[in-house]
DNA sequence: TCAAGACTTTTGTATGACAAATAGATGGGT
DNA sequence: ACCCATCTATTTGTCATACAAAAGTCTTGA
């Protein structure tokens, strides 16, 4: 965990604590030599952090003045690093609804993109992915495997300005099997909503793929809410 | 235009060239020496254009390798350097309309969303930026109150992991009145259209929040249309 | 009272040196 | 002839230092 280069390790403890409320938007950071006391490192390694988090649009330098948070609106929230701060920084079921609120929100349209623009090759790709997701054993390969059909559906829409979102579907798929067990009755009805995607996205039948996939994020949601309820009987 | 620092100039300028298919994914990059050399600036600056590069997902550096290109799926689409950058790079219609495509499939559940959950100062957001809007006068002030007002349902949406997405729908439209004019009578109808979001909106009202959302949305599609065959006829 | 200029703080840029990682070459043993 | 260990060369990673440039703030003079 801790093998990251310096200037990752210090990008990440700033960004945390920025994430976490300490430097609040317009805000002021320290300056880049009280940085390195801080972390004990130059004022080289500080530069490069910031550059990065500058790049992520969580802050803002300028000569004088220092290094100032930006608004939130600003922040690159679909950056693994960002995405992954913000997660820790709040409550666990809070960003799980959030990421599949923002999956209902797209997934629907990229199933339909996905059957009304696939290329061969990408639905190909589809294809394999399923094939790996019905093969995959444990939980690590399960959830990857997951990801990587989304992922998959994703490239077949056809549209490179909705790639990034694949990271919120990542995000809400780890965070979501972190707390199913692996023999989940549930994962053989779910592959079959998957195939009822592949169908359909096969088939070039866009409103039956955004169905499809109206159903798989709805079977979702039931499980998210099935686990709230046992947490709930647990506490009681 | 050049009054950036060097570092953003330097990064620019190898963005572009990534964008631009010089360097493709996979491929590798001239070492930090060589572009010290090509651009006559320190290796520092080249290092600093480097790490806001492999910020935004476009490259990753390891000793003694160099500075790979990364597969365009992890590349930060959504970052307004790299959009921009992605712009240049291609044809502009061929633009507009993936960035029209896009807010299609965003936008009308954003309006729902905002009607669902906004909180009255969002709302009140939402509101002046209409105002706003009433009120511009020439084509510069126009388009930014345009990008504020779908700047601010996004806000009223709830939800901080669809904030990205703001910048295409910036570039959508500005793109867009790049070429219509001032006075064009289309205008007053787009402004009713954004009214009846508004509308929809404070009455929480999500079915027809969307369903505006989605005339609106076609009312645009039609102008890009009409400008289209407008074009053409010029050319015969 | 106000404005022009000096001052000071902070980031921006340059230079040179060395550390660390690692692909590829080299060589030795079987 | 083949394979494994080792050595080498290249590239990024880190450090230290110095000075330039920007931009608030203070000072001073009219």
């Amino acid at each position: 965990m801790a093998k990251d280069s310096l200037h990752a390790r210090v990008e990440r403890a700033i960004g945390e604590r920025i994430l976490g409320g300490e430097f609040p938007p317009g805000g002021l950071l320290p300056n880049e030599a009280d940085w390195g006391r801080t972390f004990g490192t130059s004022r080289t390694i500080v530069r490069e952090a910031i550059r990065s988090l500058t790049a992520k649009g969580l802050i803002r330098s300028r000569p004088k003045i220092g290094s100032r948070v930006q608004p939130r609106s600003q922040w690159n929230m679909l950056d693994r690093d960002v995405l992954e701060w913000h997660r820790s920084a709040m409550d666990r079921r809070a960003f799980l609804l959030s990421t599949q609120e923002a999956r209902r929100l797209i997934e629907p349209g990229i199933a339909e993109l996905a059957a009304r623009k696939h290329t061969p090759e990408q639905v190909e790709g589809l294809v394999t992915a399923l094939a790996a997701m019905k093969s995959a054993k444990g939980m690590t390969q399960i959830v990857a495997s997951d990801v990587a059909f989304h992922e998959a559906l994703l490239v077949c829409a056809n549209n490179e300005l909705l790639l990034p979102f694949g990271i919120i579907i990542e995000q809400a798929l780890s965070n979501l099997f972190d707390f199913t067990t692996q023999n989940n009755p549930h994962y053989s009805f779910a592959l079959k909503l998957h195939e009822a995607i592949v169908k359909a996205v096969t088939a070039a039948d866009g409103t039956a793929a955004r169905e499809a996939m109206l159903a798989l994020l709805s079977d979702t949601d039931e499980v998210i809410d099935h686990r709230a309820a046992k947490k709930a009987k647990k506490k009681r």
